[in-house]
DNA sequence: AAGTTGCTCAACCGCATAGGG
DNA sequence: CCCCTATGCGGTTGAGCAACT
């Protein structure tokens, strides 16, 4: 049994947002008599209110030195810098930004710093470079190997040798992301007997993954052949013409990731040069998916 | 024009902690 | 010490608004 929360032995106190009547009583009683106790303020000042609310609302909103408008450029980058060394300690960063409250650095973190972070391809946890895409890429490739075909399974001891760095690359990614929408697009690929079972397979390699039980799970899967298929890259993301150029025949993403938005994980700017895996599919399903990223 | 979606940020909730008795 | 209470803190929520369909 914890302890009750300050303000539920009154259902009667008021809550949510502030009027400017009670502002002004708040501010003419702490500006005359200082608030010495939060608690007993409320019915001193007049207010209806628990002294929690009063609290947050004089350091958060009415306090004098407190400072409004936009963060400048400097006081960002001393949020990243701080949060590097500090985590989520808002309050101890606050103490670095005269003017600035926890509340405003923490929220200004979440909707702004964050994902401009990740843009950039940085973890905004670790601070440090999310997994790079061609290691990405390279890890997915090499654990699509044991659905292409099936006698491949005996190349797990491969899988097993793809180093800690790829799979924990894989892991962050997946761990970074919800859980996306597989692919309904199939029936008219040349591999329309993958459609369902590739599904489940590729579902089930994501639960697994999240789960850390990848490699057990590689050694338990078993599939039908595919023969008709180059890969699983094809199936997924359009299939291979003439060997020539593995453009996906029809709009990849048009089924996938709906209802699961990617955040932008990885560097991004239009103007970066492509790698040497260009040409295949599954990149093209990728840049594809990426490039609509930045038009969000 | 109406409905939907996404974003921002003020405010709340519940746990942790400090400190007084 | 131990208990109790007030305050502080970080995570989360949801109202209000803007942009989009």
């Amino acid at each position: 049994m914890g302890r009750p929360p300050c303000c539920s032995e009154s259902s009667d106190l008021k809550k949510g947002p502030w009027t400017p009547e009670e502002d002004e009583l708040l501010s003419d009683y702490i500006q005359k008599h200082g608030h010495e106790s939060w608690r007993a303020l409320p019915n001193r000042a007049g207010l209806n209110r628990c002294g929690k609310s009063c609290r947050l609302r004089w350091i958060n909103y009415l306090r004098p030195d407190i400072k409004r408008g936009n963060f400048s450029q400097d006081e960002e980058n001393l949020i990243v810098h701080l949060h590097s060394t500090l985590g989520n300690k808002w309050s101890r960063i606050a103490s670095q930004l005269p003017g600035r409250t926890d509340n405003e650095i923490k929220n200004f973190w979440n909707t702004h710093v964050r994902k401009k972070l990740l843009k950039a391809g940085i973890d905004p946890k670790t601070h440090k470079p999310v997994p790079n895409f061609d290691f990405l890429l390279e890890t997915i490739s090499q654990i699509s190997l044991p659905f292409k075909v099936p006698t491949l399974m005996t190349m797990s001891p491969l899988i097993k040798n793809i180093n800690d760095q790829l799979l924990n690359n894989l892991l962050q990614f997946v761990n970074m992301t919800p859980l996306p929408k597989l692919p309904t697009f199939l029936d008219s690929s040349p591999c329309g007997s993958f459609n369902q079972p590739g599904e489940l397979v590729m579902e089930e390699m994501v639960n697994q993954y999240r789960s850390q039980d990848w490699m057990e799970y590689v050694n338990k899967v078993d599939l039908e052949p595919r023969s008709e298929c180059d890969s699983i890259d094809a199936s997924l993301f359009g299939s291979y013409g003439d060997g020539i150029e593995m453009i996906p025949d029809h709009e990849p993403f048009d089924n996938l990731f709906i209802d699961n938005q990617l955040p932008g994980l990885l560097p991004m700017s239009p103007e970066e040069p492509k790698n040497s895996i260009e040409s295949n599919a599954f990149q093209a399903g990728f840049d594809d998916y990426y490039d609509s990223l930045l038009k969000i």
